[in-house]
DNA sequence: TCTGTTAATTTGTATGTACAAACAAATAAC
DNA sequence: GTTATTTGTTTGTACATACAAATTAACAGA
């Protein structure tokens, strides 16, 4: 196979890329104790303060079921709570998971740092805002078909 | 959480793109029989007729458990098969391996057409060759720490 | 020739993520 | 007021992928 037909694959390139930048992302958060994927999901707890699944799962662009996954750890870790409202549920942090806050934040700069330090500033920001555009122009059409 | 904390994450954005990407390109292959990491594996082995696990790792990007587990698979259904050479382990077509090389081609070229038709011609290729040039920016500064 | 070293591969196990089915609660239809 | 429908959530299961440990085979040094 001439690697063209890797390197030219949207698919191919994009899923090693995600591989490589995931990798990074968790050796910077390690520390922390947390995975990044449940860091956003904190964050996005703590600002609005209670949140359905399905809320989440839009914020984060995943599927209900994951959430729910990802809300039993930390709610097993201690960092989130579900509290059943007639029909409804929330998820809500507890006072670990409001603490929690400046960690993560620091975190995620952390993890900024590491691949500015690798891409340059200006590379980092156009490439994720190229990618940004790129998804949602994919998941606006899909959503029509 | 102010939404830009995850769009300008390089992270998030990348990781939400594969998921996307893969959803559409696994679509592309299904009625073929391939998850599409398998058809590239595939290629990779016609390509060579005759090739290492190790090779096949970097040449995907992949560590070589993974392809281990990919392999296994390949064989199961009659794709692949393995021989050992002394010290040396090969991965080889079978005969219906070889005759799957058309439908795979077939199904890239499909799934190219799906993202090409949602992104136009020109961005598809620009973030695909800028995602090529982060990835390998990453991983060359990686390896050297 | 035995022993220690190195390199390649596989295995055990774990994580992230999704789909489809099951479940629960609320609401609508009669 | 019971039954059917819709909507949100969770559960069972499956797949892609990785890491660390185990295995295997060749090789080097004594």
């Amino acid at each position: 196979m001439n690697s063209d037909n890797l390197h030219n694959c949207l698919f191919f390139t994009s899923n090693r890329l995600s591989r490589v930048i995931t990798k990074m992302a968790e050796e910077s958060f390690q520390r922390y104790g947390f995975s990044p994927t449940h860091a956003y999901l904190m964050l996005a707890v703590n600002e609005k303060e209670k949140v359905t699944p399905t809320q989440l799962a839009q914020i984060l662009h995943m599927t209900p079921s994951t959430i729910t996954r990802f809300v039993d750890k930390l709610v097993g870790k201690g960092f989130l709570e579900r509290e059943v409202e007639g029909k409804n549920i929330f998820v809500l942090p507890t006072k670990k998971g409001r603490e929690a806050q400046a960690n993560i934040e620091e975190a995620i700069t952390d993890m900024y740092k590491n691949y500015v330090a690798l891409l340059g500033d200006a590379q980092a920001k156009s490439v994720t805002q190229m990618i940004h555009e790129t998804v949602e122009m994919l998941e606006k059409n899909e959503s029509e078909s």
